[in-house]
Order: structure tokens, then C-alpha cells, then sequence
RNA sequence: GCGCUCGUAGCUCAACGGAUAGAGCAUCUGACUACGGAUCAGAAGGUUGGGGGUUCGAAUCCCUCCGAGCGCGCCA
């Protein structure tokens, strides 16, 4: 029995109960119930709070509930017990040999267990990194390189049609500045001011010389022009490249430039005046932000005809709304929290509504350590830490998975001398290695003529009901990733399940020992096992980190 | 000054408003002549920053204070 058909059948008691007059439920039955694997055991391997979310409603004590759904459940295929606990929640003991065929399901489904049809049918739009081409890709932003990518996947595997999407600055005084830098490189000169420094310009500097040989003897704003194209396009081709072999692929790179050579911007705005949102002030032309939340009106047009900023997310926001997307997620680090207000009201200004046709997730800041240390110095950029020195540091593998690991909503600190160890202190490592166990044990198998066999109700040891249970709970944990826009939630899930097979295979024996004639027992525990390894695997994709079948 | 995010074991972090707040590391005690010991079993460790409120029930929601990070431009 899986908890989904645990949720059905309570839904069914329900139901029966309302139509028998037992139970009035004033707004109808719920469509789903919530149920959940106990932390505690004793708990049995099933709860729901069902009787105390509806006791409210139905004007009766939760415990009466419980009481009434009790006596429906108990005589139910694959229950065993039914309990009422504490102040109404009812705890559910399946029968021993009924989780078993999980395992079996599983083989069968393969790489597609843990997908479902949540979000079928829906094009999701995620927008993340687009970190801009001034520089090498920088740890803030490797951290929704890592996240929002798993994000993608994880939407994915839940039925989604998922366009990843990376937003170029190419447009702008930075660019201006960055073309500067190089200018002043190549001839030898200092950086301006508020120029960018690091041995990347100079790299650059070189290369656009190799390219253009005669660059040094144009005229200046030539000079400058040939720096700023060759060198943004050299800049975001090592970006993209750093990304690739970081695992990330992105299906669009828009470019900021081409909003405003195409006319985009202009329509954006005709679009946002012509539904009262903007208003002419100080020989600018504003957009009235303060009234859909934001902190005050900003100006949209500049007193000198140029586009500010914010003109360009305008027309983006409209590009995408016009590619018909049914949700945009928008994935920012938070030294750009301050801008959410301004592109929710963005959204509400153009007449949807933020927080479901837009979403704007915040990533806290990532501190590296080293040797307890705050790391500092990067070889390439001079003072900030790159995608590239952590991959060098520890490999895309544990970057990857350190940085999904936790929630983005806490500022985190990785150890980099952990995350390169390669032992269980590493949480990569530990599932990783459960992986390469699995996948040895089935190596052995295969070499004793051994196959996956009928699991029957013969698994059950103590662990291999933990076990069990742990896989049936994959597909939830993967649609709870997907509705809160949680991937850590699957990483540590991967570490309990991990653990949940090496305390299996500590007291359970899977293949014969010695000259010890094959049982069922054994082809019902390599099912285990081959099942064990499918979860393993899939969630590991989802994270965009490798299955190892040795280490 | 205003705003956003956060504050959980010595450390790094979990916990969809649910039951006795959980893992790993570090510390201490144990387990290898057989499927990978990169593992497993056990001990100890907490006023969830402080205080109030909401509710059957709060780490979680609301108010307030304290502390931290980050923002607050006709820059991008």
C-alpha cells in the first residue's frame, strides 16, 4: 500500500460517511488527504491529521472523526491497524507484505519512478544566473546555477514544459565601463576608476588583439566599440562554456540589446501608458510602481530619451507573457532582493498577477571557507571567488550538490575541505558511495546468474521495511520539491534513503554466502536492492550529479 | 533612518501549523576471516535569540525588542 492509495482510501471512508449522514462536511469532501510517514514509529508507517483539519468544520470533536474513519479503515485491503492517537491524528499500520510490491513498481517504472503529472501541461519559464558579461561567473550566482537548474529538472519530472532562460545585460554604462577596462589594458594603462580589474581583462585584452591586430591604431570610440562587441562575446562564451561543464544548458540566452534595437521596450511602454501607468515628471517618464506595493515610482524613461533600466525588464516581462508561458520564475541573489517590489509590480502593472503568473525567488549569499577560513583570492578575477576556482577546489559533483543542498532562503557556508574529502563526512560522498554499493551488489548477482525476483510479502526485516517505506516516498518528495521550489528537499532525502540502505545492508545478507543454495529471499532482496538504486539514481539526476556504479 | 531575508545542539544544517525539535561533523563507547568498513550500533549534546499574542497544537503565523547579512540612483 503507497501512501497515495492510503490518501484514496481515506478520501473514499469520507466520502461514504458524508453520503450516510454520519459525517456533514458543510464545504464537501476534500479532494486529496495529506499523509505522512511518521518520525517517530511508534506511530505506525502512516498518519494523517485529517480528522483534526476538518473538525472545525464538521462541528465535531477531531477524536469522534477519527473514531468514525477508524471503523471504515480497519477492514481495508492492506491495513492492519488502525490507531487514534493523541488529539485526533489516526496512525496506520499496513500489513507486512503489503509495501513489499513497491519495490517492484519501481523496477518497473525505472528512470520515470518519482515523475508525475503535477504540473503537466504547463510552460514554466525559469530565469536564473544571468550573471552579467563583465566578468567571470561569480559564486552568487553559481548557487541558482545549481539550484534553479535542479528546480528545471525537478519541474520536469513533474510534468512541466520547462524553458531555462539566462538574461544578457549587453545594454548599458557596465558594458561601457567593461569595453574601458580593455581598452585601457591593451594599451597598458591602469583601469579606469570605476573600471573592472583582474587577470580576466588582460586575458581578454590579449585575445581581442589577437583577433583585431590593428584595434590599437583605430581611432578611440572605434577602439572602444571593437573592445566592447569582441570582448563582451569572448566574456559570455566562457561563461556559457563554464556553465556547460558545470552541467548547465540554458534553451534561451535573451539578450538586453535586442529589446532595445527591436522596439520592444517602446511597445512595452506604449503598452504600460495606455493602461494608466505611467506619467511624464521632471522631463522623465515615470511608472507608477508605488501603487502595486512597491516602495515608490520609478522612472522608466530617462530626462535624456535613454530607457532605464527597468524599461528593459518591462519589455521582457511582455516578451515572455507573449510566448505564453503560465508561470515566470525569476531567480535572483540578494544583493538584488531590493528589486523584487519593482518587478511584481512590473507584473501587476501590465495586468497579471504577481506571485502566479510572476515569482521572484531570493537566494541568500554563499561564503566559502577554507581551513576555517573565509576563502578570498581567486587566480582569475583577483577578488571574487568564481564557478570555476569551486569546481577546481572540489568538483562539479559535490558543487553541485552543496550548493542544492539547502534551502536558499539561509545564507550558507561551504567548507571546502569537506566537500573534497572523500569520506562520510561529505554528504555527496555518503550517497554517492550508497550508489556505487548498489550497483556492485548487482554486479555480483549478475555473476552468480542471479535475477531480481518476486518480492511477495517476503521482506520483512525491521530494515527492510524502513527501507521500503523510504523508496514509496520518492514521488512526494519530488512534487513537494517542485510545489515549494524546494530541490534540497531531494538531496536530503537521498541522505535518509542512503542511510536507510547501508542499516539494511548491515543486518540483511542479499546475495547466498558461500555454497548457500539461492532462495526467494535472495531475488526478493535484490529487487530491493535494484529498486534502491533506480531511486538513488533518479534523484541524483534531478540534482544534476552523477550515479557513480564505482568510486 | 526605511525595507527585504535570516537567527534551531560546540560546528554545518533539517523539520508543508502536528505527536518526545532531527541528521551529519566534532567528543565518548562499541562492531570487520564473506555482498565495497567510504559502513553500522550506542552515549552525550536544546528555554528553536528574548518577550508577548493567535490555536486543540507554534521553530513555523502576528506584534515587539535584540543581533546578523543584504539593499535603498533619472546606475545596470
Amino acid at each position: 500500500m503507497t501512501p497515495e492509495e492510503l490518501s484514496t482510501a481515506i478520501v473514499r471512508a469520507l466520502t461514504s460517511l458524508a453520503e450516510n449522514g454520519d459525517l456533514s462536511l458543510p464545504d464537501g469532501v476534500p479532494g486529496s488527504v495529506v499523509v505522512e510517514r511518521p518520525k517517530n514509529k511508534e506511530h505506525g508507517d502512516y498518519a494523517t491529521n485529517i480528522a483534526l483539519q476538518l473538525a472545525k468544520r464538521a462541528g465535531r470533536p477531531p477524536r469522534e472523526i477519527a473514531g468514525l474513519l477508524a471503523d471504515r479503515l480497519a477492514g481495508h485491503d492492506g491495513i492492519a491497524s488502525v490507531e487514534i492517537a493523541g488529539p485526533g491524528f489516526l496512525n496506520v499500520r499496513v500489513e507486512t507484505g503489503a509495501q513489499g510490491e513497491v519495490a517492484e513498481q519501481i523496477l518497473a517504472a525505472g528512470a520515470s519512478y518519482g515523475s508525475s503529472g503535477l504540473y503537466a501541461g504547463q510552460n514554466v519559464n525559469l530565469e536564473f544566473v544571468s550573471a552579467n558579461p563583465t566578468g567571470p561567473m561569480h559564486i552568487g550566482g553559481t548557487r541558482w546555477a545549481a539550484v534553479g537548474d535542479a528546480l528545471g529538472r525537478i519541474f520536469e519530472a513533474s510534468g512541466a514544459e520547462v524553458t531555462r532562460e539566462y538574461y544578457f545585460n549587453d545594454h548599458g554604462a557596465q558594458i561601457d565601463r567593461f569595453a574601458r577596462s580593455l581598452l585601457a589594458s591593451a594599451r597598458g594603462e591602469q583601469p579606469p576608476e570605476d573600471g573592472y580589474g583582474g587577470q580576466y581583462i588582460v586575458d581578454i585584452a590579449q585575445a581581442v588583439i589577437g583577433q583585431r591586430p590593428d584595434v590599437l591604431d583605430l581611432p578611440q570610440p572605434d577602439a572602444q566599440e571593437v573592445f566592447r562587441s569582441l570582448g563582451v562575446q569572448m566574456m559570455f562564451d566562457e561563461i556559457k562554456a563554464t556553465l556547460h561543464e558545470f552541467g548547465v544548458d540554458f534553451d534561451v540566452y535573451f539578450h538586453e540589446n535586442n529589446l532595445h534595437e527591436s522596439g520592444a521596450v517602446e511597445r512595452a511602454i506604449k503598452r504600460l501608458t495606455e493602461m494608466g501607468n505611467t506619467y511624464e515628471k521632471d522631463g522623465a517618464l515615470w511608472i507608477r510602481t508605488e501603487k502595486y506595493g512597491d516602495d515608490k515610482d520609478r522612472v522608466i524613461v530617462k530626462s535624456d530619451g535613454e530607457g532605464a533600466y527597468i524599461s528593459g525588464d518591462a519589455a521582457y516581462y511582455l516578451d515572455k507573457k507573449e510566448r505564453g508561458f503560465d508561470r515566470c520564475l525569476i531567480m535572483l541573489g540578494a544583493d538584488h532582493h531590493g528589486y523584487v517590489a519593482r518587478l511584481m509590480a512590473l507584473c501587476a502593472a501590465f495586468g497579471d498577477t504577481p506571485g502566479k503568473d510572476l515569482e521572484v525567488m531570493i537566494g541568500q549569499m554563499v561564503n566559502l571557507l577554507s581551513g576555517g577560513q573565509p576563502l578570498r583570492m581567486s587566480k582569475r578575477a583577483g577578488t571574487v571567488i568564481t564557478l570555476e576556482d569551486l569546481v577546481e577546489r572540489i568538483g562539479v559533483d559535490a558543487a553541485r550538490y552543496a550548493l542544492a543542498r539547502f534551502t536558499p532562503d539561509t545564507t550558507i557556508d561551504i567548507d571546502l575541505d569537506l566537500w573534497a574529502k572523500k569520506s562520510n563526512d561529505n554528504p555527496v560522498f555518503y550517497v554517492q558511495y550508497a550508489h556505487a554499493r548498489l550497483a556492485s551488489i548487482l554486479r555480483n548477482a549478475d555473476d552468480l546468474g542471479l535475477t531480481p525476483g518476486p518480492v511477495s510479502t517476503l521482506l520483512s526485516q525491521p530494515k527492510e521495511g524502513d527501507l521500503l517505506r523510504a523508496l514509496a516516498e520518492f514521488p512526494r518528495v519530488v512534487a513537494a520539491a517542485a510545489q515549494l521550489r524546494e530541490p534540497h528537499r531531494v538531496a536530503r532525502y537521498l541522505e535518509d534513503t542512503a542511510s536507510a540502505f547501508h542499516k539494511f545492508y548491515d543486518t540483511c545478507r542479499v546475495l547466498p554466502m558461500g555454497d548457500e543454495e539461492p532462495a526467494p529471499i535472495h531475488a526478493a532482496r535484490l529487487t530491493l536492492v535494484a529498486a534502491t538504486r533506480v531511486v538513488l539514481a533518479n534523484g541524483l539526476a534531478l540534482l544534476g550529479v552523477s550515479a557513480p556504479e564505482r568510486m
